[in-house]
DNA sequence: CAGTATTGTTATGCTTTATAATAGTTATAG
DNA sequence: CTATAACTATTATAAAGCATAACAATACTG
C-alpha cells in the first residue's frame, strides 16, 4: 500500500560521504539557494552582493584587489563592477597617485542597499541555521578557517 | 623596507565573515581546487566522477534517479553519461520492465577506473586536511549534516 | 631612456546550471 | 478500451561562473 520504495529504491552514496568535501559541497548548497533567494528581491547575485559588500567595507579599492579577495579573475570582476556602477551603486573613482587604477566607492544608494540586504541575508541565514546550536556553528567556523587556512 | 601593506592594503571581509555561508565557500573551494587537480589525470570533471561513482555504487539506476541524487537537471545529466558512454566506462542497457528508461551499469573500464580515482581521491583529500585533528572532521562531517537536514 | 610590470579591458571558450519543448512510453480515469 | 495524464530521455537554448590570451594606457626599474 504505497510502498514508495519499491517504485523508487534507495540511492546509496556511501562512497561519496567518505569525503570531507561532498559533504561540504551539499550543505553550501542548502545555503546557497536560501542566499539566491533571499537576493533576488534586491536584484543581486552572490557575486555582485559580495562585491558591494567589500566595496562598501573597504571603500576606495581598486578592481585588481578586490578580484584578489573575491578570488576571481579581473576580466570577469569587470562585468559585476559594470553592473554595479549602472545602477549607480558605487562610483569608478579615477586616483590623484595613480591613472591606471579606480578607486571604487558606494554612493548613498550603495549604502542604503547594502544596510537592506544585510539584515535580510543575516535574518534568512539565522532562520536556517536556527536548529543547529549556536556552539556548533561557532565550532564549524573555527574549524573550516583551520580548512581554508591550508592554503 | 619592504612594507608590503603599503603597497597593497588588507582588504576586510568582516562582515562577509559573519555568514557561514562565506567560510563554507571558502573552505569548499580550497578542497574543490585540489579535487579538479587530482581527477585531471584521470581526464575526469566533478560531475563526471560524482556520477561514475555513483553508478558504480547503484549499478542499474536510471539517469532521472541518479539527476535527482545529484541535484542537477536530467538535461544537463544527459552530456554527462553520454561522456561515460562514449568513453566506454558505463553502458545504457535497455530495461524488459521500461522502456523509457536506461539502467546504467559501469564497464570493466569503469570499474577499474573508479578503483584508481577513488584511491588517489582519498589520498589527496587525506594529505590536504592532515594538518586537521581527526575527530575535528568528525564533528564537521556532523554539523554539516545537521546543516542539509534542514532542507 | 628602454624594457618591464601593472591596471583595466575586450574577446573568447569551457563548464555548470536552468527552462521549454518534444518523442516515445507507461499509467490512470472514465 | 480509450482519452488523458504522467514519466523518461532528449534537444535546443540561454544565463551565469570561471579561465586564458591579448591589448592600450600608465607606472616602475635598471
Amino acid at each position: 500500500m504505497g510502498n514508495k520504495a519499491a517504485n523508487e529504491p534507495l540511492i546509496s552514496d556511501k562512497t561519496l560521504r567518505t569525503f570531507v568535501g561532498y559533504h561540504l559541497k551539499r550543505s553550501f548548497n542548502v545555503i546557497q539557494s536560501d542566499l539566491i533567494e533571499t537576493l533576488r528581491p534586491f536584484d543581486l547575485r552572490m557575486l555582485t552582493y559580495t562585491a558591494l559588500v567589500l566595496i562598501v567595507d573597504n571603500p576606495g579599492l581598486n578592481q585588481s584587489r578586490l578580484a584578489q579577495v573575491m578570488d576571481i579573475e579581473r576580466p570577469n570582476l569587470v562585468i559585476v563592477i559594470d553592473e554595479l556602477e549602472e545602477r549607480e551603486l558605487i562610483t569608478r573613482d579615477r586616483v590623484p597617485g595613480d591613472r591606471r587604477s579606480y578607486a571604487l566607492h558606494p554612493t548613498e544608494a550603495g549604502l542604503v542597499l547594502y544596510e537592506r540586504t544585510l539584515e535580510a541575508v543575516t535574518q534568512h541565514e539565522k532562520l536556517l541555521l536556527a536548529h543547529v546550536e549556536p556552539e556548533k556553528l561557532k565550532d564549524l567556523v573555527n574549524i573550516l578557517n583551520l580548512i581554508e587556512s591550508t592554503t
